[in-house]
DNA sequence: GCCCAGGAATGTA
DNA sequence: TACATTCATGGG
């Protein structure tokens, strides 16, 4: 189960593969800052994880009580509901040939839990934009608007995602950031999630009343952010996917429907990593 | 200089 | 509803 190594965690009895999440475009603050070492921000949490290649556990560098009482629900860990296990199984067995392939080269994707304001602000700058410079908008945006905190056990320094308060106080120097024609649509977020509550937000079509979010940016919200596995964003990558494979129209079964998010984050990780 | 990037708003018919 | 245009920025 979980064992103490030191000041880390050993979580084994999940499956999980750190470079595929890092590379599965759903989030945008986790770094391989070395081989087999990752670091993840995520809200204003920090940690660090070692993982050895070809291993589905990993090394988490954190104390049992930042586990249960974040990571673990981060990385979807809490055994409440289907596990990705046996989601997984379910895409092999009942996915057509496509998705059978992508699921097996996507074995140990998870669909994070992430924090919800970061995950909205993340995607409205993912519009027309490519990963590499989203990450580092975001990295940009966290370094001039948050407050950095130091890692108890890493002793590192990083930069949490800045809150709505945080961002609207400055937004006279947003350009700076490089945030292009987002910055009123971001402005506009900070403002109605600090008027309505970031609860409020629990639909595409409340997400919809975001100047700025549309069909896409709304269901990656649902689907990262709310775990909504039903969500199925459907961006240019996925578009492409329909039209080569499916000829333009794709549907699932209806034993695999209710995770379509799950299927969308195989195929958009098989379509972008070979 | 040109082209593109995990889209969305706006205008037109 | 369907389609075209435009939007700011940085990297290749």
């Amino acid at each position: 189960m979980k064992v103490n190594v030191n000041d880390a965690i050993f979580i084994d009895n999940f499956d999980i593969d750190m470079r595929k999440i890092m590379n599965s475009g759903q989030c945008f603050r986790i770094k391989e800052y070395q081989p087999n070492y990752y670091s993840i921000i995520s809200g204003n949490k920090y940690v660090e994880a070692f993982q050895y290649p070809n291993e589905t556990s990993i090394y988490l560098r954190c104390d049992i009580d930042n586990w249960r009482g974040y990571w673990q629900n981060y990385f979807d860990c809490s055994d409440e509901s289907t596990s990705i296990e046996d989601i997984y199984k379910l895409a092999v067995e009942y996915g057509d040939g496509y998705i059978k392939r992508c699921a097996e080269k996507s074995k140990g994707m998870r669909i994070l839990r992430q924090d919800k304001f970061e995950t909205l602000i993340s995607f409205i700058i993912s519009q027309r934009n490519n990963i590499p410079k989203i990450t580092s908008t975001i990295r940009r945006l966290s370094e001039a608007y948050s407050t950095p905190l130091t890692d108890k056990i890493t002793e590192k320094t990083y930069y949490p995602f800045p809150s709505a308060e945080e961002i609207l106080k400055g937004k006279e120097t947003l350009k700076s950031v490089g945030l292009g024609y987002r910055i009123e649509y971001i402005v506009d977020a900070c403002e109605q999630v600090l008027s309505k509550g970031i609860d409020y937000f629990d639909s595409v079509d409340k997400l919809k009343e975001i100047y700025g979010v549309g069909d896409k940016v709304a269901n990656c919200y649902m689907l990262f952010g709310m775990h909504d596995l039903q969500a199925f964003p459907i961006d240019v990558h996925i578009e492409r996917i329909i039209t080569r494979e499916y000829g333009g129209r794709f549907s699932l079964n209806d034993t695999i429907k209710p995770y379509a998010g799950v299927i969308q984050q195989y195929m958009f990780y098989s379509e972008k990593n070979i």
